[in-house]
DNA sequence: CTGAAAGCGCTTACAG
DNA sequence: CTGAAAGCGCTTACAG
């Protein structure tokens, strides 16, 4: 491959001129600038990112770390980090932790080896270790979506409380009364926090949330379907059941579907994130929607923000409730107002629901 | 950041010692590697991977660039790539193209310019000029799932011909006379090859493929909402609707929704690609499923070969149908032979078709 | 406006 | 077994 030296030979300058005129510095005159663009033609030459980030010091890279890539929620944040941060100028190298603490240090460690110019994480899981390393190392760090307690970084994340209180009264409204929860793991935020938010709303209405009702899961649908494995085969089963993501719901659901349950009428299904498919699965899937898109756009400016030496403040966006049917509930009649149309949930057609009995 | 030479003055030694005892180099004696160890250790020193390349002309790095990260296929190719890229001791970069060819070629500008040491590519269009330039220019690339006529290049992908002779049986046999397509981009080789393989079995049917049965998708959702609006308007309405991959399956799902019409009694649907989420649509969707984890493991191995100077072959691994409910089947009574856990069909209960009318 | 030179942090023949 | 030196491909004060 052409380096800049020989660049320089074919247009009969030195390689500085090559440089100035390939960074866009101003002093080169017209007529350098004209012969060392044809000889950069004529070799089909680019510059090595390689060489250029040892002597700038910045890779304009960023690392993003998600907890797994499987997850449409991860995917979505991912598509939105990596859209803000082109327009930024700069790359994002992904990497995916599949939920297990060893691989994400793994994917950190080599995001750092590689000399990142700033980190996005949602942490798997408890260990700080390393992150504190990074951030004493220099590296600018902000948390998307789970953070970790005690690590002094800017933080950008959806609050779901209220979401989960709206999700509370409206399963007591429809007459469930012994709601269960799969939870995520109570060593990331997100796991905790919505449990947490479930159990307090519950008590709010003077409803318990005994230990039974409290399924441990990983954030992933296996874990989904055996937690709702054991609440199905306790003594008295819960009537409603809340997976803390999309994945342990579909889990879920798989358990549900294995034993022959109907949902809502045997059981009721809410999960927290919202996915394109819940709208089609059966029955269409009652969710807690995050703003995806704007959360991973906030989380690349205050990252870039971090690395342009200033402190962004931490950012925290409401989530929202979407009723479906998988509760009991009959969709609103009309529309509470504008909504963007693909949030549009369409009722049953007269006929379709002419098929039921 | 410490670097190579503070190590080497806190251990007494030279940074060509320190790199030798870092690298595994044999000729370093016992109380020098101590040394250097323990000195590693004291600084927290981490080589750097920028420098290292530079020198060594390699980035143990490799480039994926993928037609769309939200569809689930191409996430799951992601990450068995991933997976067999770091038992190989390789790290590995994604670009999202979205389906859009200049998106794409950012991204393979961009790793180019990073040095991978090779590129996976799903192109999302015709153009091959830079691909060509990548090769020309000695970057080993490898084609997995689309690739481009008259590129050199090993191709790993799954063909779904056999797969797709099936479907047209079981869509005839189930009585649909008007079966219809939502294709890809016919500028892609998946998005023609799969018109190709349904027109030629309907053919040996004796079952013509009219143009306006043939919906044109770019495989988002999105398109795959229009294209079915489009097969609704006509005065006759196809009877079965073949979804070019998972996507345009959601948005033809939508488009039937948004209708009132029942699947598979009004409409059949069945997909390429199957997604875990198909087994819990409102019906579960009839689809078409590759090998991903193979492929993507595949495809990192001839990737792989390349690097090292071999020449790999191409791999083509078969695709098969997966019988659900969406065109009007019952599934079989049993199971066919052993099957994976996470495709059992489990068939309604009792208890839930009891609530059919 | 331009070039020679230094240097980013490594690795690796070469000489001892 | 070990170190001094060269060099990977850039960028950027510095001097002119």
């Amino acid at each position: 491959m052409a380096a800049i030296k020989d660049v320089a030979a074919e247009a009969g300058v030195s390689a500085a001129t090559v440089s100035r005129v390939l960074n866009g510095h101003p002093s080169v005159s017209p007529e350098s600038r004209a012969r060392v663009l044809a000889a950069v033609d004529a070799l089909g030459y680019r510059p090595n990112a390689v060489a250029r980030s040892l002597r700038t010091d910045e890779t304009r890279t960023l690392g993003l770390v998600i907890s797994d890539v499987l997850n449409p929620y991860f995917t979505a944040l991912a598509r939105a980090v990596e859209e803000e941060a082109r327009a930024l100028g700069y790359s994002v190298i992904i990497g995916n932790a599949d939920e297990r603490p060893d691989l994400q240090d793994h994917h950190i460690r080599t995001l750092l080896d590689r000399r990142i110019d700033g980190l996005l994480l949602s942490p798997a899981g408890p260990g700080a270790e390393l992150i504190l390393d990074a951030v004493r190392g220099g590296t600018p760090v902000v948390f998307v979506d789970r953070w970790i307690h005690g690590v002094d970084v800017p933080v950008v994340r959806a609050d779901g409380r209220a979401a989960v209180r709206e999700l509370v009264g409206h399963l007591l409204a429809l007459g469930h009364r012994r709601p269960a929860i799969i939870a995520g793991p109570a060593s990331t935020t997100t796991g905790k926090e919505r449990v947490d938010a479930f159990r307090a709303a519950l008590a709010d209405h003077g409803v318990a949330l005994p230990d039974a009702y409290i399924g441990q899961g990983d954030f992933q649908a296996e874990s989904g379907r055996l937690a709702a494995e054991r609440f199905l085969d306790l003594p008295r089963p819960p009537d409603a059941v809340f997976a803390a993501d999309n994945l342990m719901a579909l889990g879920a659901l798989d358990a549900f579907r294995a034993r022959g349950l109907r949902v809502p009428e045997d059981i009721a299904l809410a999960a927290f994130d919202d996915i394109p498919w819940f709208v089609h699965t059966d029955p269409p899937v009652t969710a807690i929607a995050q703003p995806t898109d704007e959360l991973g756009r906030a989380a690349v400016q205050a990252l870039a923000e971090n690395i342009a030496g200033r402190e962004p403040p931490s950012v925290t966006l409401p989530a929202r409730l979407v009723v479906r049917r998988s509760c009991g509930a009959n969709p609103p009649p009309g529309p509470p107002g504008p909504v963007p149309p693909e949030h549009i949930e369409h009722t049953p057609s007269a006929r379709s629901q002419r098929s039921d009995p």
